[in-house]
DNA sequence: CTACTTGATACCTTTAAGGTATTACCAATT
DNA sequence: AATTGGTAATACCTTAAAGGTATCAAGTAG
C-alpha cells in the first residue's frame, strides 16, 4: 500500500475509466492497469468490475474510495499544518513574566506577536527571576521577562528598553509640585524599596545611586513588588524609587516625577532572556517581534 | 510523501535514534538517513535535531508525529474495512470511550450491539472530549461517548442518560451511615474534584450546585477522572462527588451516599457523539442499539 | 464481420530504494 | 589535549520496482 497507489485509485474511480485515468496522471495505460492489480491484490479485494467502456467500482471500492479521500486530505493536512509550525506559525509558548514587567511593555510585545502569529498559543506564567532561569533550563518555558540580569553561560538575553528612575510622591507633599527631583532632596527622608527576593535587582540599583551620590538612604520598608511600594506611597510611608515604565500605574494621591542629578548608568534594563541553544522557529519568531518593538521605540526617542 | 516514509519517520520520532530505528524496520542505516532527509526536504522543514546520544524531535516534528499516528491508523481502518466489505462482511465501528463513562452504561451497549451485529469488528479508543471531536471530524472514529458537551454544528448527540449526584465517603466518617446527605452538610468540608482538562466539565457542575445552594467548596485535589477521584476518598483525603453511574466502582473504604436539597437540574449527561453528515449504515445500526437501551432505561424507572 | 475501444500482458528502460564502506562529528573519558 | 565509543552523514554500488512501448485479447457498435 502506498499513497502514490491511492491518487491512482482515485483518478480511476473518478474517471471510472483506466486510460482517461492514465492521461490526467501523466502516465501510460499499463503501469496504472498494473498498480490497480497490486493494490487489489495486497486488499484482496476486487475494487472494480471491468466492463466494456472501462471500469466500475465494487460496492468495496465504493468504501475504499471514501477511506481513501479521507486519507488523502488528512496526508494534505498534515503536511500543511507541519509547514506552518516549521515556520512558528503554529504551536505553543510560555512565556514567564515578574511583577512590575507587565504594567505596558509586555503586553504591547504579546499583542503584537498575537497578532502576527494568531495560530500561535501564548501560555504565561508568572515567575520570579531564578524561577524563570530554572524553567528556561528545564525547558517548561521558552522566552522569560525580567530585569537586571546577570550574564549566564547558557542564557542570551536581548535588552527592550532602559527606564530611567522616577519617584513616587504622595501628591501633597512639597516636593510633589517639583518638575524634577534631585536625589539631595530624598536626603534620610524614608524610603520605600522593592523587590525581595534574588540579588541583583532594583534595590540594589536604587542604593548604588544614593551611595554614589553620597545621599544618606532611609529604608522604612521592603516590599515584593512595584505595585505594592506604590500602593504604601499613596499610604503615605515615604517616596517609592520605580522604573519610569512603572509609571504608567494611577493610584489615588500619587504622583510620579523624575528623578535628577543622577548618572547615566542609573537605569533599569527590561530584558528578555531564552536559551542559548533554542533554535525553535516559534522562538526566533518571537524574538523578531521583540526586535521590531524595540528598534520602533528607538525610532519614537 | 510516501507511506514508508510516514512509518520511517514514526520508527525513528520512537527510537529517538537513527540507527536503532533502522534495525527496528530491517533495513541499515544510510538508506533511513536519506528517507528523513528527503522528507524534510519535501516539507521543508526539520523534523529533527541531530545530538551526538541520536536524534530529537523539533516542536514541527511533534506536531507531525502526531498527525503521522492518525494517518497511519486511517491508513489501517481503510484497509480493514474494504477487505471486510469485500468478503461481504458487515465491517469496522470505530469507537471512543473516556473516563468514568466506561463503567457500566457503555460496556452494555457495546454488548447489544455485538450480539445484534456479530460481523461487526468494534475497536474501542480512550480519547478526551477534545480528541474525540477531533477524530470524529478526520473520520478515525464515528462514535464518541462523553458528557457535558456543548454543541457544535457538524456534530450530533444523542443524550443516553442522566446521572444525579452522589458523594463518595470513606465509610468511617460520621456522615456514612446517613441514607441521604444534604449538600449543606459539605459545607467547607475537603472536596475531590474531577476532571482536569476541557471545559466545561464535571467540576463545572458541582461548583455551580455549590455555589447556588450557597455553600463553600472546600477543594483540596484536582484529579483527572472519577477512578482517581474516588481512589482519594478511599486514601481519606475528603468527600469526592461522582455522577451516580459511578457508583458501580467499588473500592475498599468507600460509601456512595445519594445527595439531597439539590435542584432538578443538577445532572451530568452521558451522551453518543457522531457527525451530522455520517449516514453509513454502521452508525445508523449502532444509534438504533443507543435508542433501543435508552428507551428500555427509561421504562425501567 | 470489421472497426474501434477497452483493459491486460510481455518486455525493456529508468528511477529510486537499499546495502556496504567510510567519513565527520560530538561527548565523555583518560 | 588526545582517545574512544557511538552517532548521523556521504559516496558509491546493487537491486527492486515504477514507467514506457508494443502488442494482445475481449468486448461493443456499426
Amino acid at each position: 500500500m502506498d499513497i502514490r497507489q491511492i491518487r491512482y485509485f482515485v483518478a480511476v474511480a473518478e474517471e471510472r475509466n483506466i486510460g482517461r485515468a492514465a492521461k490526467r496522471l501523466f502516465i501510460s495505460q499499463p503501469p496504472l492497469t498494473r498498480q490497480i492489480q497490486q493494490l487489489e491484490d495486497e486488499l484482496q479485494v476486487k475494487l472494480f468490475e471491468r466492463t466494456a467502456k472501462g471500469v466500475e467500482l465494487t460496492s468495496a471500492g465504493q468504501l475504499f474510495l471514501n477511506e481513501s479521500r479521507n486519507i488523502l486530505s488528512l496526508i494534505e493536512q498534515a503536511q500543511e499544518r507541519t509547514q506552518r509550525a516549521g515556520k512558528g506559525q503554529l504551536g505553543r509558548l510560555d512565556v514567564a513574566i515578574f511583577g512590575s514587567g507587565i504594567l505596558n511593555t509586555i503586553p504591547d510585545i504579546l499583542k503584537r506577536f498575537k497578532t502576527a502569529y494568531p495560530g500561535v498559543n501564548i501560555v504565561l506564567h508568572q515567575m520570579s527571576k531564578a524561577e524563570q532561569i530554572e524553567a528556561l533550563r528545564q525547558k517548561r518555558i521558552s522566552v522569560g521577562f525580567n530585569r537586571l540580569l546577570a550574564p549566564l553561560p547558557d542564557i542570551d538575553s536581548t535588552m527592550i528598553l532602559q527606564d530611567k528612575l522616577m519617584v513616587a510622591v504622595r501628591d501633597d507633599h512639597p516636593l510633589a509640585t517639583k518638575p524634577l527631583i534631585n536625589l539631595k532632596e530624598l536626603d534620610n527622608e524614608p524610603i520605600v524599596v522593592f523587590p525581595k527576593g534574588a540579588r541583583p535587582n532594583f534595590v540594589d540599583l536604587v542604593s548604588r545611586v544614593f551611595q554614589e551620590a553620597g545621599v544618606t538612604m532611609n529604608i522604612t520598608q521592603t516590599v515584593i513588588d512595584a505595585v505594592t511600594g506604590i500602593a504604601l506611597v499613596s499610604g503615605g510611608f515615604g517616596f517609592c524609587l520605580i522604573p519610569s515604565s512603572a509609571s504608567v500605574l494611577q493610584l489615588p494621591g500619587v504622583k510620579y516625577i523624575p528623578l535628577g542629578g543622577l548618572p547615566d548608568n542609573a537605569t533599569v534594563d527590561l530584558s528578555c532572556i531564552y536559551l542559548k541553544d533554542d533554535h525553535s522557529p516559534l522562538l526566533s519568531a518571537f524574538l523578531a517581534v521583540v526586535h521590531e518593538y524595540k528598534s520602533q521605540l528607538n525610532n519614537q526617542a
